[in-house]
DNA sequence: AGAAACGAGTAAATCGATTTTTCTCGGTTG
DNA sequence: CAACCGAGAAAAATCGATTTACTCGTTTCT
């Protein structure tokens, strides 16, 4: 039972070092694993951190190297789903190797981004995972470029000519989409979105619109986009539902028969605009939204969703940042990884629906 | 526009000292802001420091204090919203003292939870935000007594007799939901719990009973509580649904009319197998579940929820552990923060749904 | 005038570990 | 018998900032 000082200062390297018998370079040998210690001074070293209870102070044996054990991660918010598991996983993948993940969020605020990447610069961590507010030509990666930082790009980033990229693919995930909307019949899709500068924003509708218009030539897409706050979009989708002529019961020659959002915050303006209006799915209206999130399942209906593979990015993120702070070289790679589309009740085809704007 | 070094090694205090032509004592003074210092050379460095873009490492300058100016916080999770915006809030807080907030979630394991502390020990961190897996009877907050660390419990506890707590006021807020469902009519209502040896499900459990019951001593209160993981409770309570003879269309007579959640998960539980089941709220059933989230509102029909005041916990966790980082002494103080009930639209009267087990 | 006070600044110690260099001692070799 | 070798360990340098203790001048007070 190991318990001295309690709340007192902790024992050090020199208190190991002297009660054992030796200096602290030998107790420093011992812990590495070092073989050219005498098994018997290495036994008396283990007996003094035992009955010490003697932890190495990280902070002072990283002083010395130039790179600290340490991960720095940025993401644009905590409070999705997607963000959370994400961290999660960066953090459960660090500790694996002995590293210490430090999370800060940007607040899907650039300068914010780069604020807190000077800071762990500061820090000297040994890499950066940075999810950047909108894209990989943003200031925070021309910092990290400027500085020699080692990191990895992921999420809202296609490719980059300095950084290793990890994201979901987009455009694959989108085209998947299209099929299913195009299969099912559908003929005008609203596609609404937020932030106009993501990179993945601008992959999801292109990926989108490229299948729809090859699968239906006749196609209508209509475009929502928002550029970064929810208010605005929510706003502009109110109005686009105002001034078509959706409302007037002409059928559904002018009202859009299906919603995708590219975004999860979309499709919460999307369902809200939808109650607001009496319309149901998937009768009135069908939605799909890119992002995942457990309420959808249990809705009613369940909005059907694309999922990103988050262990997955996470995964391949931490193996090409370990790569690099190990000394690989090598041009950037870019990862798309691969979406599951699920398809849920809130899909429907507009043959069913009435598609009327009266509600019950 | 300072950039010398580039991908090089970073200038220190002795760089900024010898282009300034003074020691590294009094440029350490300059940026302490000591007054003793010649106009003339705190200019010159000042200039230095500009001329090399030099700012201070957080390591070394954290090595000669006994407590570092980093604040640790472990949650049980990462991937809730409430979660979530509780490490914003945290890191926000942290950050405008000049603190650095490391957050690790303990995915919902003691073992773990008492592993991260201990780390955190070793980082010699001032302060700890501890929202623990169950409550304050963990072995985690006695490795914190025993070790003499600093902190604030916060969420799952009531209080302590060694460290601050904070959390929502769980008993309040359930005796606010008891009163506005016996209000409505409901005389027979279901309890769904997560946790079972979390403080806070118990004090949410008896608030609404006791509140309940005084209100109206006639109703039939039933409880399905699983202790942790969330499938168990799926299993639980559609044994539950299963037993009772619920489905045999007798009417109100031995169907609950109303569910009351006590925790974010067991919402999701319960409405997963309303659907499963067909039933829809309110009309066949009413929902109430204790914490919000954003898609609650934008469902049809939108869910009654007891919002928690994440921003006062957070606040008031920070001001009681900057209070004793700075040396406050006195005995631990249990804040109780009051949380808002929103009856939204899946709580209705008993009278108008039709309580059949048929949809549609 | 001499002592005390003060202003401005510096060298050196310190924090706790790691790493390089130096030292010691027993044993071997020419 | 001196030179050499090598295992093992100690001493010292290092990382970068802070802080203590101390050194000069100069001014002020008695």
């Amino acid at each position: 039972m190991a318990h001295r000082q309690d709340q007192q200062r902790r024992a050090s390297i020199h208190d190991v070092a002297s009660r054992a018998g030796v200096s602290a370079a030998t107790v420093s040998k011992v812990m590495a694993g070092v073989t050219t210690v005498k098994p018997e001074n290495a036994q008396r070293v283990f007996d003094a951190i035992e009955q010490l209870g003697y932890r190495v102070d990280p902070l002072a044996s990283d002083m010395r190297r130039a790179k600290r054990r340490i991960i720095g991660a940025i993401m644009p918010e905590f409070e999705s789903e997607f963000f959370g598991q994400m961290v999660t996983q960066l953090e459960s993948m660090a500790e694996q190797r002995g590293y210490t993940l430090v999370a800060a969020s940007s607040r899907e605020s650039e300068a914010r981004e780069t604020e807190i990447l000077a800071r762990m610069h500061d820090w000297r961590v040994a890499g950066v995972v940075l999810a950047p507010v909108r894209n990989e030509h943003g200031p925070a990666a021309a910092f990290m470029k400027a500085n020699g930082m080692t990191g990895v790009l992921i999420d809202r980033v296609l490719c980059d000519d300095a950084f290793d990229t990890v994201s979901a693919d987009s455009a694959a995930a989108s085209a998947e989409v299209a099929r299913e909307l195009i299969g099912k019949g559908h003929r005008h899709i609203l596609v609404v979105g937020l932030g106009e500068q993501a990179a993945t924003v601008r992959a999801r509708l292109d990926g989108f619109r490229t299948t729809a218009l090859h699968l239906a030539p006749d196609v209508r897409i209509d475009v929502v986009l928002a550029e970064t706050d929810v208010e605005p979009l929510r706003a502009q989708l109110r109005d686009y539902f105002d001034k078509g002529e959706f409302d007037r019961g002409e059928g559904r020659g002018k009202r859009p028969t299906a919603v995708y959002s590219l975004f999860l915050k979309g499709t919460l303006v999307a369902l809200s605009e939808f109650r607001r209006r009496g319309w149901h799915c998937p009768n009135d209206i069908s939605l799909v939204g890119f992002d995942d999130a457990e309420w959808m399942q249990v809705t009613w209906p369940a909005i059907a969703a694309v999922v990103q593979p988050v262990r997955q990015i996470a995964g391949h993120a931490m193996a090409a940042l370990f790569a690099r702070i190990e000394g690989e070289e090598g041009p950037p790679t870019a990862r798309l990884e691969p979406c599951k589309v699920l398809m849920r009740e809130s899909v429907g085809s507009p043959a069913n629906g009435p598609h009327s704007a009266n509600p019950r």
